[in-house]
DNA sequence: AAGTGGTCTAGACCACGTA
DNA sequence: ACGTGGTCTAGACCACTTA
């Protein structure tokens, strides 16, 4: 404390995230580190156990740290993005017959696991609909729920549509979809990926990608809602990313005009 | 409660969070609807107040409601979005002599104000300075940081870095840069801008940002380092841009290959 | 003045992880 | 067994807003 009785304009649980927040910049404390525990770091600051909680509790939401139950709290370790954007649909990535979220994994020497949840006929959600262009009230779609880990971290939600009167009774109805995935099978019915649109926000996830994604408090999620158009600038194929903000990055290139 | 002593699995603080949340979603409580007080909330679900005051930190932390100091706790409701993305450069846009972000404003009828924070020559952060190559030892670049307003609520936050070099002397170095803006000025020092790279992500504010921003607690921002590349595939300019997420999306059409 | 959220105290018990 | 975070209680005072 600077004086006796200041009444130091910041509350004492800022004050105590603050010093927190110097001691890890100054390297004091550094990725992986243990912060002490909630009850010293009151003793230490004379004040009580919820106080230094609260503090601990700004530096979560900010990212800095993550609290581990019964073992502490830990300074988060930056994380290394996957990196996704304009290339992920690229032909030439597709024709080395790795996706690009295998290409990733690689590139970090971690194993890539991919889990089919379902492939269901459905009435699709609005802001599906709209962009394939299709009827809102009926079971126009299939929907194919996947989901992505990297050495068993679960890393993006994946749910891709396609037309049913397109898919039914194909391969895209399988989990298998055969040489170049779907896309090739779409190009099969004659669609050519000419254009695509990437729709990205930020938000904080619902408590189901929470709870999926195994999510600390704090970690916001990208959410990329993609549109493929063919040769006649048709749409024919929607996805919904859902990634880990922490652990991902996207990267757009593109000509100008 | 379904039974009198059950020990329902979920926290209370949970059950209550779950309460409200059914009642927004069914439209019980709609956008813009005060919650009940916390003292009343704990006294309906015969909880302390800080229980209930945790329910209502969870909806904010998922960005379903916002509080406001001595008013209560108002359902958000959603916000109309900026929309930025691959045309934020192109040619055809700057020649309007309107910025993608006067546009965006003028579409929502609302008024946009921008202002110029700072033109200062620095030493460049390490990532900018790798994007823009030049040494990150010296004072080698020009920062000009802007604010943008739509009627008065902060949306983003730029700061563009040039070199010191080519701006030095220049319109480049004051708050009004010409016919154009900065775009027009580096054309004329020869960069034809030819491509763009935009590395997108996601976080939680830094507590200056959250400031400026003036951000309620759980809303994300997003993140764009936007790299112009010249005739040459050179890079000329480099920028940082740092939206609200809960007002920005983003939207990136390119062709594939 | 009254009601609201913001912060804080000093306890308590539970659930989890490690030794 | 012990230390950790997770949750909760029953108070208290402060800061802000509205009437």
């Amino acid at each position: 404390m600077t004086s006796p009785d200041t009444p130091s304009a910041q509350p004492a649980s800022r004050r105590i995230a603050q010093a927190l927040r110097s001691a890890i910049e100054r390297g004091e404390l550094s990725a992986g580190d243990k912060l002490p525990s909630e009850r010293v770091l009151a003793e230490q600051y004379g004040a009580a156990r919820n106080t230094a909680r609260e503090a601990v509790r700004l530096l979560a939401e900010q990212g800095l740290v993550t609290a581990r139950h019964g073992r502490g709290v830990f300074v988060r370790a930056p994380q290394r993005l996957f990196r996704f954007g304009s290339d992920r649909y690229s032909r030439k990535n597709r024709e080395t017959g790795l996706t690009p979220f295998r290409l990733e994994a690689q590139r970090q020497g971690k194993t890539a696991r991919i889990e089919v949840l379902g492939i269901t006929r459905e009435v699709p959600p609005p802001d599906i609909a709209e962009r394939l262009k299709v009827p809102s009230d009926d079971e126009s779609v299939v929907h194919r729920e996947n989901h992505y880990f990297a050495d068993d971290d679960p890393v993006q939600i994946v749910s891709t549509y396609l037309r049913w009167d397109e898919a039914q009774g194909t391969l895209l109805m399988q989990p298998k979809t055969g040489p170049h995935g779907i896309y090739g099978r779409l190009e099969e019915l004659g669609h050519t990926m000419t254009r695509v649109r990437d729709e990205i926000s930020a938000r904080m996830p619902t408590p189901r990608e929470a709870a999926l994604l195994d999510l600390p408090p704090g970690v916001p999620v990208l959410e990329v809602l993609h549109t493929s158009l063919d040769q006649e600038l048709e749409p024919f194929e929607v996805s919904r990313y859902v990634h880990r903000a922490d652990r991902t990055g996207l990267l757009y290139e593109l000509p100008v005009e």
